[in-house]
DNA sequence: ACCACAACCTGGCCGC
DNA sequence: TGCGGCCAGGTTGTGG
């Protein structure tokens, strides 16, 4: 599932390999990966233009073009974007290809077909509604408190809508609620200025520390040249269901939140109830008098 | 504005 | 070994 990190791996990588290569010819193998425009006036943009620069928003990786078109790309839960040379084996479920005149290819595998293209003469059309980067400067505690202040309901879904912070997907929320300590049921409203700060800090070291380490792979995700990340070492709770909570020894849960799977330590993340339920109902198997 | 749910897809897993 | 059914999750769209 590339995020923010995942994407960010990438566009370092083709940053360095594909910028300055001009496009000699588009292949698609499943002309609906093209969102927009038609497949046809896709392949008629591309061919012949130079890549002068790749950019990223959130999930989106940008390539902006000398023509000043835009070549956007979005990886959805199992696309791949690998740079390779044109007498590389092919990778499996190949659905377009960039040949760069290099000789190299630019080469968009994608084992589900969620993943989409977009040719277009403004970014904004595909990332315009995206809200801010969470690792840019300007990305401060007051900003992220205001971005939260009118969403209502459980946190997780927030931290996953796009538009209220571009990048964070099921991964990164999860192993953030768990380093700010938040449970994921949380209603915005209920969280203290104090968890405020620790989550702003938390999906900020998290993301910070997803792109340090290149990525997640506990699926498919590959880098801009096909080598797997290493941040699945550095999970504490996504995808560990059963294992000992790396701070408490306590077991990890899976739960659903908003419809997704939800990796917690509940003794570590505990939903704040409002009194009316006694703790005694929920004993912390960490203290002496669990059992 | 919020929530729930379906749709898009296919490989991997489960139970029988 | 084989088959049906379910699950995974980013995003969009629908409907309450």
């Amino acid at each position: 599932m590339p995020e923010l990190p995942e994407v960010e791996t990438i566009r370092s990588d083709l940053q360095r390999e594909v910028v300055g290569s001009t496009i000699t010819a588009v292949k698609l193998y499943w002309e609906r990966v093209v969102a927009f425009p038609s497949a046809e006036d896709f392949v008629r943009g591309l061919t012949g233009r130079r890549i002068e620069d790749i950019g990223r928003r959130g999930k989106y990786l940008l390539f902006r073009l000398d023509s000043h078109d835009v070549l956007i790309a979005h990886l959805r839960m199992t696309g791949q974007l690998i740079h390779r040379r044109a007498s590389d084996e092919m990778e499996n479920q190949v659905r377009a290809v960039l040949e760069l005149d290099d000789g190299s290819q630019l080469r968009f595998a994608d084992m589900r077909k969620f993943g989409r293209l977009w040719l277009v003469p403004s970014e904004l059309m595909v990332v315009g509604k995206l809200g801010p980067e969470p690792l840019a400067e300007e990305f401060t505690f007051e900003v992220f408190r205001e971005r939260l202040r009118r969403r209502k309901g459980a946190i997780k879904p927030v931290l996953l809508d796009q538009s209220v912070i571009a990048g964070i997907g099921n991964i990164y929320a999860d192993e953030a609620l768990f380093a700010a300590r938040i449970h994921p049921q949380t209603r915005v409203g209920d969280l203290t200025e104090l968890q405020l700060q620790n989550l702003y800090q938390a999906v900020r070291a998290v993301l910070a520390s997803g792109v340090e380490n290149r990525g997640t792979t506990v699926d498919r995700y590959r880098d801009g040249l096909g080598r797997r990340g290493g941040f699945q070492e550095k999970l504490q709770v996504f995808r560990r269901a059963g294992q000992a909570c790396p701070v408490c020894q306590g077991r990890i849960q899976r739960i659903v939140v908003g419809g997704r799977g939800t990796f917690i330590c509940p003794s570590c993340q505990r939903l704040a109830v409002s009194s009316q339920k006694d703790e005694f109902d929920d004993p912390d198997p960490t203290q002496p008098w669990y059992h």
